[in-house]
DNA sequence: GTAATTTGACCTCG
DNA sequence: CGAGGTCAAATTAC
């Protein structure tokens, strides 16, 4: 019991750590050095006092054994039912103990993007797939490589268009934590649909055409969409200067420029350019604040969190 | 032998 | 109850 005592102080002060540092990224959005974002400390936060919470639950209910892995554990267990009861079927490993706390995805805190690869420079791991209704091809979910070793929380799930554009839509979920960056050369998954996903750490670096179809596509505030081609110059060279793990096989300044273009042209449908970005109504992306070229969800790639276009915008 | 992917079962939520 | 998300054993690739 002093044990779990321990574990409760230690996710209660964790919680107020990350309320302090949100309060610091708050206050100027400046410390922020890429390793943290706003909206992972505010999961940080939600979930280190949902688990206090929920250890304190248990404790009334005098079934503080162990922390649950989420908050919603508690709820899906309460009442008179035990965890045998509740494990319908598989007798359950005693120490792998219930499988997943499954939750359904929230929309918060996700970056939808559409691209003619899937390829983004991280590595990703497939742990499922599945068919989703009304939809010919599967929905493929990845998660980071790193999870197991450092924690990543990153998540994505592929899904390949409908129409014969073989594009893909991109939703990610959370953001890398993992301190490596990954390299195209080094991260070569290349969905293929008609036989799974290639595994060739070469392919794409023998692959010209993927690697040149990299694109990123930043949530580009509404009020930076209209401004002139002077600004395209300066988020060319933003990005370039920042940028030290995409400049491998490809031009980073080129590829924002044509971004940028593609933003000017054609933002306002889902069809027509190549590469766009999809802003969740509750997104972080479409709430940032004036004069910013948000691309939270390249947080720790390298690139600055945010781009600041005040002077641009002047 | 190790790591990644596949795939069916399991779990949660609407 | 069905759909979506995840797990983990089996399979495959390197």
């Amino acid at each position: 019991m002093e044990k779990n005592k321990k574990r409760l102080n230690e996710t209660l002060i964790k919680g107020e750590d990350s309320a302090k540092k949100l309060q610091a990224l708050l206050c100027r959005r400046a410390y922020n050095d890429g390793s943290v974002s706003v909206e992972d400390l505010v999961m940080e936060i939600l979930g280190s006092f949902s688990r206090g919470l929920s250890m304190l639950r248990s404790c009334d209910s005098g079934e503080f054994a162990g922390a649950p892995a989420s908050p919603d554990m508690t709820l899906a267990t309460s009442g008179d039912q035990t965890p045998e009861v509740k494990n319908r079927k598989k007798p359950a490993p005693a120490l792998k103990e219930r499988r997943g706390c499954y939750k359904r995805r929230r929309t918060i805190d996700s970056r939808v993007i559409t691209s003619v690869t899937i390829e983004d420079g991280y590595a990703w791991r497939k742990y499922g797939q599945k068919m989703i209704l009304n939809s010919q091809s599967p929905r493929c979910y990845y998660r980071c490589t790193h999870k197991p070793d450092h924690g990543c929380k990153a998540q994505k799930q592929v899904q390949k268009l409908e129409d014969e554009s073989n594009m893909y839509h991109i939703t990610y979920f959370g953001h890398h934590t993992c301190p490596t960056l990954n390299n195209f050369s080094h991260s070569g998954v290349v969905l293929d649909f008609n036989g799974g996903a290639s595994k060739n750490p070469h392919s794409l670096s023998n692959s010209p055409s993927a690697i040149t179809n990299f694109q990123v596509q930043p949530s580009i505030k509404q009020e930076v969409e209209s401004k002139t081609q002077s600004t395209d110059v300066s988020v060319s060279d933003n990005v370039s200067s920042a940028n030290d793990g995409y400049s491998h096989n490809s031009s980073p300044a080129l590829e924002w420029n044509e971004i940028w273009q593609h933003n000017q042209l054609g933002s306002s449908g889902h069809e027509g350019p190549p590469f766009m970005w999809f802003d969740n109504e509750d997104s972080c992306a479409s709430t940032s604040s004036h004069g910013y070229l948000d691309m939270d969800f390249l947080n720790n790639d390298g690139f600055s969190s945010d781009f600041l276009f005040d002077e641009v915008l002047s």
